[in-house]
DNA sequence: CTCTGTGCAAACGATTTGCATGATG
DNA sequence: CATCATGCAAATCGTTTGCACAGAG
């Protein structure tokens, strides 16, 4: 189910400005940071107010919607609640996010590592750096072009 | 060799500040924030500003004597340049960070990641978050008490 | 009338920068 | 005097908050 539509769903109505974020975030499929949403809906005439989107935002979290994504840029980026598990890949040049299905079973190393430090872990974060195929491209190509 | 006298060896002149964040650093087995490091040397009757403890670490990073860490709470976290390769455990409640051996070779991964997406792959980043042992036990308490 | 949603301005908090001063060689 | 360290205030930047108002039920 779309985004606005589960929103709906859960009684919260749907405006302009509510739609539109939702609609970009179903749409997108990299992890989007408020700054993302602002200017994309900017640039198509939508004058969303930088307040609006991140308070829809956390309306999103808290309705389970969207998780929060942190990848270490400063930046938080909101993605549509996976169905399962992942890792994310990261591209230093675009900020491009993304998802990778799970490669390993870290839950296990998670059970040992509780043993071995008296930690109780809750979760883990995998992330994987470095530059996506369109900007090597780019940047590989004579600077003098 | 100790921060301090690494610094010396490299023409820095070893100032009240800079031997008191360095050896800070060197006495924490955790990853420290510009912050930890005010309030501890305040604590100690040292007065620092702010602005020079974020220009030490800068300095201190940019000659490869600690590395920037972050643990996803908005806060930069400094720890000494690791001989080896390694993850970390966060603790949610008092911000501990437990360096830990690496597990597994997460370096195939990324090979099998290149090939699956076109990314050019840099690195990564593995963490696990959970609750030290000291805070567990307090946590745990009756909460009358 | 009572909710929310919205926008604007101001506050926030960690970090950075500009600029003047101080210490050291 | 030349260099670098230092302190202070102000700026920065993503994000949050306070407050007033608009719009729908």
């Amino acid at each position: 189910m779309p985004l606005a539509a589960e929103l709906k769903s859960r009684g919260l109505p749907i405006t302009r400005s509510r739609r539109a974020i939702a609609e970009f975030l179903d749409a997108s499929t990299a992890a989007l940071s408020a700054i993302e949403i602002i200017d994309h809906l900017h640039s198509q005439g939508i004058t969303v107010n930088k307040t609006t989107v991140y308070r829809e935002l956390d309306i999103l979290e808290r309705e389970h919607l969207v998780v929060e994504l942190d990848m270490g840029d400063g930046l938080k980026r909101y993605e549509l609640s996976p169905r399962q598990h992942h890792h994310h890949l990261f591209c230093a040049s675009c900020k491009k996010v993304v998802c990778l299905p799970v490669e390993q079973d870290l839950g296990e190393v998670e059970k040992q590592l509780e043993n071995q430090t008296n930690f109780k872990i809750s979760g883990h974060d995998l992330k994987f750096f470095g530059t996506c195929s369109d900007c090597l491209s780019i940047t590989g190509r004579d600077q003098d072009e």
